[in-house]
DNA sequence: GTTGTGTATTCTGTATACAGTATATGCGAA
DNA sequence: TTCGCATATACTGTATACAGAATACACAAC
């Protein structure tokens, strides 16, 4: 049967309104974050508002200083090198286990993606096309049994993604380089070929990082 | 110059109290953490309660239930396999990467810690092993320049730990073989042989492994 | 004896009030 | 003008108060 869903609560929903406005770089890197003035703009107190942004602070997306107002996180170049390096080797790592185990109803979940990932990149929709390519990791991850690996790989990514989605935003285009490189590694899915994968894989994190460089030495 | 030091605030304190008896077992799984009740406990009000239980659930130590008490996390023989298969993964490659830059300073702080480690072992001092046991794979994570890799690995390895405690404390000896096995690591890093490190850091966590499957068994 | 229902209790979720501290402002002295 | 200091302001950390939901329990009906 259907569970009846209740509804979020208040410290839930300010978290996950908080967390796209930083995601999305409404936000900006440094930018305070006032309790009593951000509480009266969402309509709540500031109890359930304290609660969200500490757990955005566990997610590293805010920092706390005691006794000040906590800011927006801003990252250095090497902590965005630090996160994709250890993207890599889960990714990497993931792949390999998942390659193993297709079914059909993944890789129908895979194509579906692939082909709105298309569509968004024809009509050059930016950040239509950053959701779907989150999905898409987030896909591969959900196949793997192992619950503890797969969270981490969402956090890893979700860090990865703002890093590269604030720099992107200047250049969108290039950043659908990406499109072609999932289908690489989908191909060698179909094909049950965990090496394919895995090399596909690898090379297409080693692209984001190369991008990742270049959009940074011109931004 | 030496900062001053500020009272660590009562949340912090709540967090790190709770925590410490979670991971020593004082709090068993599955106890429900009441808030009002604990508050009056630690003599402090329910509002910096909540913040340090809401950080211990982002660790995984308490899981929240809306509407419902706070508890004491349990965990399955396969949540401690994630835990460990993962723990592999991120241990192996830290000393891959470690093994490439070994100092004195890095081998003398091991040694130290390895002969603390030796002397516990030889009192049966099992709760002080433990804890030099962590220290130990800390000095080797923090002996790495990626820092999202370093808290990953002081993540993953808290919860092991606490998987491990809680079935190591009825045999406590035989977990002490890990002692041997972190000489072995040693020196491999010493001879600056990165593939023997890599090897024996290995050969570490499957016997980990290979000891909780024995423990569980039994337990 | 078992099932169902209503009530009492207890707990969490949220709002608000208060205290202490850090920051900003303004004024006077050098 | 510039520095020092005092005062005012604003913000966080913490306590408490209140409302609504979940649970436990007792009692009635079958």
């Amino acid at each position: 049967m259907k569970k009846i869903k209740k509804p979020e609560s208040l410290a839930d929903q300010a978290y996950n309104l908080i967390r796209k406005d930083i995601l999305t770089g409404i936000l900006a890197p440094n930018e305070e974050l006032r309790e009593e003035k951000l509480a009266i703009e969402l309509g709540i107190s500031r109890t359930p508002l304290r609660e969200a942004i500490r757990r955005l602070a566990t997610d590293g997306l805010v920092v706390l200083k005691t006794g000040k107002p906590a800011s927006v996180s801003s990252f250095t170049k090497e902590d965005a090198l630090h996160q994709m390096e250890v993207r890599k080797l889960l990714e990497t790592y993931n792949i390999e286990q998942v390659a193993r185990f297709v079914t059909p109803t993944f890789l129908n979940t895979l194509r579906d993606n692939l082909k709105l990932q298309k569509q968004a990149s024809d009509k050059n929709d930016f950040h239509e096309f950053m959701e779907l390519d989150r999905e898409f990791h987030l896909i591969l991850a959900n196949q793997n049994p192992n619950t503890k690996l797969r969270e981490m790989i969402h956090t890893i990514n979700t860090g990865v993604n703002r890093a590269f989605l604030i720099l992107a935003n200047t250049y969108p285009i290039s950043a659908m380089e990406a499109s072609g490189e999932h289908e690489d590694i989908f191909t060698a899915l179909e094909n049950k070929d965990e090496v394919a994968a895995t090399k596909a894989m690898l090379e297409h994190m080693d692209n984001i990082e190369r991008r990742f460089l270049h959009y940074y030495k011109k931004g």
